[in-house]
DNA sequence: GTTGAGCGTT
């Protein structure tokens, strides 16, 4: 949804595309539009949304006519406040069809030859390097999707899975057998909230554990280098976080 | 009602 374009986006081909990023969520091309169209032509703004809940994600592409405006506008709108906070302003790196864009521009109309020899092996010289980078680039994205996630998400999430342990084959004796402790919310939440603890060890971990599990020896543990983080595992009882195991010490 | 690394079509 374009702010000009509205039988679709202008071509962007003759265009040079800037990313704007560190916006407000309230912000919308509107907004942007008086301030980038000062220092050049601007051919369109476009903010992507959520298609869920139809918010802003927090960054604007802004198309410029010419480069130089557009570097222009990058060196002045880079840093500037708006609404409050500081946007940032660079040049796209890709365009909406995936295409590669250097200084804004499209230099490359469509890699379709990706398909070609195509082999399904792909050669990683450097396992352990593309690993860390998977990791922490997964990171990273977990990472951003997880803010407004657990504000309303993780939050009907919790509430629904709350009613799915009534609806489970529980019976009350079980629940009685057991003792409300163990179903009780107190008890439950340090639980889980030491399962969210989870730590990039843990990923690693598992990560090479369910990768490649034939191909170290399954009876010998890996020689090499030890692991730095089962010592620092905080998980190791949960006791220490019950507040009335807490340690009466000092 | 909130949050904050990034790359896009209604």
């Amino acid at each position: 949804m374009s702010r000009f374009g509205r039988s679709g986006p202008p071509p962007i081909r003759d265009t040079y595309s800037l990313l704007v990023l560190n916006i407000t969520f309230r912000t919308t091309a509107d907004d942007l539009f008086p301030l980038f169209d000062k220092y050049g032509e601007v051919v369109d703004i476009y903010i992507p949304r959520d298609r869920r809940t139809g918010d802003s994600r927090g960054f604007a592409f802004v198309r410029y006519k010419y480069e130089d405006e557009a570097q222009k506008a990058v060196d002045r709108l880079d840093g500037k406040l708006v609404d409050g906070r500081e946007i940032m302003v660079q040049f796209a790196k890709y365009g909406p069809n995936a295409e590669r864009i250097n200084k804004g521009r499209i230099v490359e109309p469509v890699p379709r030859s990706r398909g070609r020899s195509r082999s399904r092996s792909p050669r990683r010289r450097y396992r352990d390097d593309y690993r860390d980078d998977y990791r922490d680039r997964d990171y990273r994205r977990r990472s951003r999707s997880r803010s407004r996630d657990r504000y309303t998400r993780d939050r009907y999430r919790e509430r629904d899975y709350r009613r799915r342990s009534r609806s489970r084959s529980y019976s009350p004796d079980d629940y009685k057998k057991h003792g409300r402790d163990s179903l009780s919310p107190a008890r439950r939440s340090p639980s889980r909230s030491r399962s969210r603890s989870y730590s990039p060890d843990d990923y690693k971990r598992r990560g090479r554990d369910s990768a490649s599990p034939a191909s170290r020896s399954p009876s010998r543990s890996p020689p090499r280098k030890a692991s730095p983080s089962p010592e620092k595992s905080p998980v190791r009882r949960n006791d220490d976080r019950s507040p009335r195991s807490r340690s009466p010490s000092t």
